[in-house]
RNA sequence: GGGCGUGUAGCUCAGUUGGUUAGAGCGUUACGUUGACAUCGUAAAGGUCAGUGGUUCGACUCCACUCACGCCCACCA
């Protein structure tokens, strides 16, 4: 205590407020984190080289934060803390997403509201117009991921469609490219005809819908469809190969002429043909079905595209040709039953697929795009995408978190089909390919690997924005000044350039710093959502480019959900909104009640009065703190563990020490639920409502209480950074610049021994039962009574604390001795061997006592009962373990004991 | 059609390799303004762990089936 002099006092600080204000707070402690530089790993003190990098999920650039958001945040940023206080080169980059269609059609949607369409624009002005309204609401995002407490690194932010980020985007096609690994080809893609774009095949939803299945006279076959314009575009027929009302046609071809002259079909047999459904006969429109499709090509079938991009009927489908599709449907389907060719029609719900986007029903169609062929094996690799994908996963270089969603991802990656990346929108990464107008493109090898010459793509140059070209075609010569070489005009799919986030971000193709350092990322935190739209194509591209898996270990988030487990939405009006709720209750809540009660993969059911719980639990922490600085007068930072002086202090230390450990290991494990349930009921349970209550009795625990306090608020700090900073601002920094952020952890205390925290629980019940004893007389709070308590081996203990014991249950004369009579008219009771008599004179009812007693010596009795039988079973005392059956035998004696001593109550009591 | 998950106190959920008299928070009830905290305190009531069967000395925990709810994938033309 003589160090005490030297210590630059906290008395300066004015005197905490008795609650916690957290909007007095926030936003300063966040700026002066910030301006530390301490979320930059360069700058953390000491020597740190083990590295622990998380990749923030970007969220759109022109978004708001949602709770979602907020739930991502709080998961990754408690990681990225915990790591930090272990002394780990601690890194979470921020970044923000372009979102290709998502943005495309917001500002879509803008021009619509001014009468505008794109087209009025023209690509360059409505870039410009998309560049104009990411650059406007930006900052918003931005704002609100600062206000949650992330501890991100600003000075590494990057973006989806930055320089940096397009570079990544281009070599990776061009080395693609070159392996063969991307191609052009005619193949069916869903196109969605309000986007006038193609989806990949997971941008795919269904919904159902009540449809119409009509029976059509099909030369000499009967089809049922609910598609029945696509029959125009029909080349075949499939039967089930053993059905043997068909079996016979197959290989014949016979021709149907729906009123736009003679179709020639084949007939062919599949067993994937459901002999049940409808006649047992499938029209195969191998241009506008996926299954068919596949048919086709087994088959060698012609392909008859007769609807288009544009959502209307080719000139291959006759006098429809220009039709819409439901115009056409309508039309056809008339001309149809005037021809008598209609059987007849069926009502039957169905699923009908839409865009995930915009809701709209999707058109498949054969298209010419770009494709990622996930089959092909890759030069010098001798492996597919999708075998190095499926194997950093099955070989343990990746765990994905919980377990389940392994099964699902290796399915998902087992039947992953070429991955269509080419979109029709303007907004996004531009295929860097050019074509050149002189050399004459075949349309059978365009687009084949290693027909330079006619299709280049392109990875150097400087200038990314614009569109950097090749000088000239390699085959022929001629330069794009002459008009000769152009760009292709689609974009690539958005997931593309997400793909490459873990190593675009450290700046890869350029072998940097960065990237040697900090790549692969530890760990990989987003919601289950978004398994395959983006954690499969991540590995995907990532096992590819960098030979490296992207991340270690992916956990996986649920949903927030309502009170009732509702999702949110705008219609329900069940919304929570973080900011709101951050801004009425403190951020440190709303982190909380999204880290309490949320596993992996499950869904997190979310109310206000749940984060209203947690506001009351910052204020609980702050009350324990303002309690403690108060005591302790000029609080210093332990240089140390203390001595303890009583049994108190020994068992306070054991219990931080165990929770400390405890929760360590759960942090490690990833139950961020479990740990801060553990932290929660040391700190309200023990350490307010014990510690600190026996403090006020005993005294003198300065030190003590100094040291509880610092572990304690570094054990919270990855949970509630604010409240902890603040508190550690006031208490123990010294100087500006000392942040609790990056104080030490410190290693785990060594075990304790069990006696110091079972004689602690012996007293705790001690007053326990007394209180209990009051509640039950109702005996007023004001009124102070006599207490005897008769106990026999541990009657040096209870006399050591008789103080406390009194203090704690309002005890006058606490009496304690080894034994004897029970007091006449005493209400007692039986914890742990010590009788507790509690003298109440005339309040006593005899008869309530006695029913009381005779409830308790029943119990007893029951499970006495239950302890005998499974001790008198021989195959029990065989086959358990000897310490099971010891366990049991000691159980046994304290009933028996408790069982005696509540009987001689009964006894006494007339 | 295939796969996965959930079912524990009125509500929301813990319960880690089988051995607890099955826990917490909220809510309910009773009492209470003790100088850290009413954003609080003390105490109480409340559960045949969805059902059935099995394995085991022993099952909330493991297995099978059933029921209920939820999700994902495929997609029947």
């Amino acid at each position: 205590m003589s160090d005490r002099t030297d210590h630059k006092g906290k008395s300066i600080e004015p005197e905490l407020p008795p609650a916690y204000e957290p909007q007095a707070v926030e936003d300063r402690i966040y700026r002066s984190w910030e301006e530390s530089g301490l979320f930059d790993p360069d700058n953390l003190p000491g020597q740190r080289r083990e590295p622990f990098v998380i990749m923030m999920p970007p969220p759109n650039a022109t978004g708001t934060l949602h709770i979602g958001h907020a739930m991502f945040l709080t998961l990754e940023d408690l990681m990225v803390r915990y790591h930090r206080l272990r002394g780990k080169a601690a890194l979470w980059l921020p970044g923000t997403d372009h979102a290709a269609i998502a943005t495309n059609t917001k500002v879509e949607k803008l021009l619509d509201r001014e009468g505008k369409t794109k087209y009025d624009l023209g690509r360059a002005g409505f870039i410009a117009r998309v560049e104009d309204f990411i650059r406007k609401s930006q900052g918003t995002i931005h704002k609100q991921i600062r206000k949650m407490g992330s501890s991100c690194d600003w000075s590494r932010e990057a973006y989806t469609l930055d320089e940096v980020r397009s570079r990544t985007v281009r070599e990776m096609f061009r080395r693609m490219y070159d392996d063969g690994l991307i191609y052009r080809g005619t193949r069916i893609v869903n196109w969605c005809p309000r986007c006038e774009s193609t989806l990949a095949d997971d941008e795919v939803e269904y919904r159902e819908e009540r449809g119409t299945l009509y029976y059509l006279r099909y030369g000499p076959f009967i089809v049922a469809t609910t598609r029945p314009e696509t029959k125009l575009g029909d080349t075949a027929v499939a039967v089930h190969p053993d059905d043997g009302r068909y079996r016979d046609r197959i290989g014949q071809v016979f021709q149907v002429d729906f009123g736009i002259g003679p179709q020639d079909i084949r007939v062919i047999g599949d067993p994937a043909v459901d002999r049940a459904f409808g006649s047992g006969v499938v029209g195969l429109t191998p241009a506008h079905s996926a299954v068919d499709f596949e048919m086709a090509e087994k088959n060698l079938l012609p392909l008859k595209k007769v609807i288009g991009e544009d959502g209307r009927m080719t000139a291959l489908a006759g006098k429809y040709a220009g039709l819409a599709v439901e115009e056409a449907r309508r039309r056809f389907v008339e001309d149809l039953k005037s021809r008598e060719l209609l059987q007849k029609t069926e009502e039957l719900d169905h699923n009908v697929s839409v865009c995930y986007r915009c809701g709209t029903p999707v058109e498949p169609l054969t298209s010419r795009q770009w494709f990622v062929n996930v089959d092909q094996e890759i030069p010098g690799r001798g492996k597919s995408l999708k075998r190095l994908a499926l194997e950093a996963v099955r070989d343990g270089s990746i765990r994905i978190l919980p377990e389940r969603f392994e099964k699902v991802y290796f399915h998902w990656m087992e039947n992953l089909r070429d991955w269509c990346i080419s979109r029709q929108i303007w907004f996004g990464h531009r295929i860097p390919v050019w074509y050149c107008q002189s050399c004459h493109v075949d349309e059978e090898t365009e687009g084949r690997a290693g027909a330079a010459g006619r299709v280049m793509a392109s990875r150097e140059g400087i200038v990314v924005s614009a569109g950097e070209a090749p000088l000239k075609c390699p085959t022929c010569g001629r330069d794009e000044d002459i008009g000769d070489l152009v760009q292709d005009p689609d974009t690539l799919d958005t997931w593309f350039s997400s793909s490459t986030w873990t190593f675009s971000t450290l700046g890869w193709p350029e072998e940097t710093e960065d990237l040697k350092r900090f790549h692969p990322t530890q760990v990989l935190e987003t919601g289950y959502d978004i398994l395959f739209f983006w954690i499969a194509r991540m590995i995907l591209m990532t096992t590819y480019a960098t030979g490296q898996v992207p991340f270690e270990t992916v956990y996986l988030h649920g949903l927030v959900r309502d009170e009732q487990g509702r999702k949110m939405s705008k219609s329900l009006e069940n919304i929570i909104d973080p900011i709101d709720v951050s801004e009425k209750y403190g951020t440190d809540a709303v982190r909380l009640s999204l880290i309490i009660g949320n596993t992996p993969g499950n869904d997190l059911r979310l109310s206000e009065e749940k984060i209203a719980h947690f506001r009351n639990f910052t204020n609980k922490l702050w009350n324990v703190s303002r309690y403690i600085l108060m005591t302790v007068g000029e609080v210093r930072r332990p240089s140390g563990r203390p001595e303890p002086q009583t049994l108190a202090d020994r068992w306070i230390l054991a219990r931080l020490d165990e929770v400390k450990r405890d929760s360590t290991e759960d942090i490690e494990s990833y139950s961020f639920s479990r740990a801060g349930e553990r932290l929660r009921d040391f700190t309200w349970n023990e350490l307010a409502d014990w510690y600190l209550e026996v403090s006020k009795v005993e005294g003198g625990k300065e030190r003590l209480l100094e040291y509880v306090l610092y572990e304690l608020l570094k054990l919270w700090h990855p949970f509630m950074p604010f409240v902890t900073e603040e508190i550690h601002r006031r208490a123990f920094a010294e100087g500006e610049g000392d942040f609790l952020m990056v104080a030490s952890w410190g290693d785990p205390a060594p075990v304790a021994p069990e006696s110091d925290v079972g004689d602690f629980d012996m007293v705790r019940d001690i007053i326990t039962a007394i209180r209990n004893l009051r509640a039950t007389y109702r005996v007023d709070v004001g009124r102070e009574i006599d207490v005897t308590v008769h106990a026999d081996r541990q009657i040096g203990l209870v006399k050591r604390h008789a103080e406390v014991i009194r203090r704690l249950a309002k005890v006058a004369v606490l009496t304690v001795a080894e034994g004897g009579d029970r007091p006449s008219g005493a209400a007692s009771s039986v914890v742990r061997g010590i009788r507790v008599h509690v003298p109440l004179g005339d309040i006593i009812d005899i008869e309530q006592e006695r029913s009381r007693i005779m409830t308790e010596i029943r119990k007893t009795e029951d499970y006495l009962t239950a302890l005998e039988k499974k001790l008198g079973n021989r195959a029990f005392i065989e086959r358990a373990p000897s310490e099971v059956v010891e366990a049991e035998r000691r159980k046994r004696e304290a009933a028996r004991d408790r069982l005696d001593k509540l009987q001689e109550q009964l006894t006494v009591l007339d």
